[in-house]
DNA sequence: GCAGTATGCTTAAACGTTTAAGCCTAACCG
DNA sequence: CGGTTAGGCTTAAACGTTTAAGCATACTGC
């Protein structure tokens, strides 16, 4: 029906050569030199034929979409979906729209993502990345497309990344129930070799060792992603049939959710028989009958801190990178028999 | 650094035009005549030199960029990420990508966001329409980009829909309540026009009367989007403080998370006190101390019904609008008092 | 031996922008 | 008054593809 408007057709209306309306509509009419009156017949003629320029043309000819690739494990989780919509919102005060895609941890699906948006020409990735994608994120950076971390990081590799400090959030969780008088604690971990999960089972043994408490091999649960329900109650089992354990530490919100699950089902009490921590947030902590302990990372900072980075990035290519620490709260609840009170 | 390979690099490469490369990677080698000899050299050269095609060039030749847009109110509300998280890896499946954006339940943003992926020529849009939104869609069927409308629809609109027969659905829960001996049962929804709360609320009324129990307008509660914990903990209190009634409908996950927390407050007895059942999935559910009954839409045949109908419009511009009806399952846990005992 | 058809490739325009370079006129200045 | 500069516009190439049309040459069949 009625044809798309372009530049040359409200050019044609106003009697002039499209370069003059590009340059009017990009607020280059100073530059270009464009006479007042020249001006705003250009953009009252552009407004009356509703003209909306082809952003795919523009991207082509200056090399740039405005497009921020998301990659993340599994949009579906709250954790990442919530960072997602915290990165919409910011990413479009400056302009940029964001594609996303899950990678379920798979290094050769991140690779498959990477390729799809790069051939799409996006200005800039924001990573979780998958264990074993070093190669992946370096090669981008060779490239010199601006790639920011988040949640999680590579030692020793420049890159810019936002993230907590595992390490020391884990410590925090484990001390906290420590203070509340367990003493035989178990964690349940993804068996990554991601960094971030590295370092929260490393707090977790620094925090036992600091109180003198002895490691056990058999109660650091080590759970795969892919079909993590059935994984997490196999493993479980071991320790809650017969209960051998009087605390857990569930380095995400998944596993907890999942193994909240199964303690559920083996009748054991939280928190008289078992206190319950984990990481993440979920709306089941809130509704547990026994609300759970968690240690929260703000999305919102990771959010917006990570388009912090990018835009900065796209602006400033040769800035050194950058390491954003966000902070985590441990957020108390019922779930370790703490004295406070459930308090709104 | 490493200059990016064009076709006409690959061409060079072989000593050949830049459209025979063209002919022979886009398979149309039978078409083009292209002798077997020349196609391997040429995809072997392609290979050798790793080219990558730009998207974008292809997309502003052929007018298609392989992207659909999806808009709902909310990314990080789980019943919406879910679906998108479907949507993605059957939209990959046909060689789409998806770029995505929340509304908030707001009519401009949502004309916003399809300015926005309109001007980037997306191919096809997923929309969960806001209210008053009929002629953003009315004017997209008008100029001919498809669009799938999911979750909510506008009666009387050709236009393809997916979604739930919400009036049985709804009607079906409260059917299950008053099964249950409850007869003082009230509602909250969302103070919203669109046809499926709408529907809802019918499906509501239309139980009460089939089973002689008067509709009471003060028993419908209507919370507004915009800060909605407030607003529900306002609109319960005066049915929960004093408890006027034995059973709670709410029409939304999101609604029925903050009901919970309100009656959780208030020291309210599930289901002894009060009966409870809700629309749609959450984590929550499963952990309530007293399992939710919902209703449960399948996200999974959302999401894949809504691709598939994308991709039979993007192949088939003259179809007829399709309106596919997913089926919507009533779990029953112990929320209502129903007899059924806790099983896995 | 020649029209007709296959075969194998090239040319060039087009998609809708951006932007450097150029062209013309008028104003300025010593 | 002549040379420079400023002002206001146009031209045209370029971004990396796709694809219709064209041009050779070689192979048919009669």
């Amino acid at each position: 029906m009625e044809k798309k408007i372009a530049l040359k057709d409200v050019a044609r209306h106003v009697g002039v050569s499209a370069a003059l309306v590009s340059y009017v509509l990009n607020g280059k009419e100073k530059e270009a030199r464009v006479s007042p009156e020249m001006s705003s017949k250009i953009r009252k003629a552009a407004a009356e034929l509703n003209y909306q320029p082809n952003v795919i043309a523009k991207s082509l000819k200056i090399g740039k979409t405005n497009t921020i690739g998301l990659i993340v494990a599994d949009i579906s989780n709250p954790f990442f979906s919530s960072i997602a919509r915290i990165i919409e919102d910011e990413a479009k005060k400056h302009g940029y729209i964001v594609i996303f895609g899950s990678s379920d941890e798979s290094a050769d699906k991140q690779q498959d993502l990477i390729d799809v948006m790069l051939n799409r020409l996006v200005d800039a990735f924001i990573i979780a990345p998958s264990a074993g994608t070093e190669k992946q994120i370096k090669e981008l950076k060779k490239r010199n497309v601006p790639v920011i971390l988040i949640d999680r990081y590579f030692p020793g590799m420049e890159a810019d990344c936002v993230h907590i400090n595992n390490f020391q959030a884990a410590n925090k969780a484990v001390q906290h129930l420590i203070k509340n008088k367990r003493s035989k604690i178990a964690m349940l971990a993804y068996d990554s070799q991601l960094p971030h999960m590295q370092e929260r089972k490393e707090g977790y043994k620094a925090a036992l060792k600091e109180n003198a408490l002895r490691f056990k091999n058999s109660w650091l649960l080590e759970a795969s992603y892919q079909n993590i329900e059935q994984d997490v109650a196999k493993k479980m089992s071991a320790l809650l049939q017969p209960l051998q354990v009087d605390a857990f530490f569930f380095a995400t919100n998944s596993l907890a959710v999942a193994g909240l699950k199964k303690i559920n089902e083996c009748g054991i009490k939280v928190p008289e028989e078992l206190a319950i921590i984990s990481f993440d947030e979920s709306d089941a902590f809130d509704f547990f009958y026994s609300p759970v302990t968690y240690v929260s990372q703000s999305v919102a900072d990771i959010g917006k801190e990570a388009v912090k980075l990018v835009v900065s990035r796209l602006h400033n290519k040769t800035a050194k990178a950058a390491n954003v620490i966000v902070e985590a709260k441990l957020i108390v609840r019922e779930s370790c028999g703490s004295k406070t009170k459930k308090k709104k």
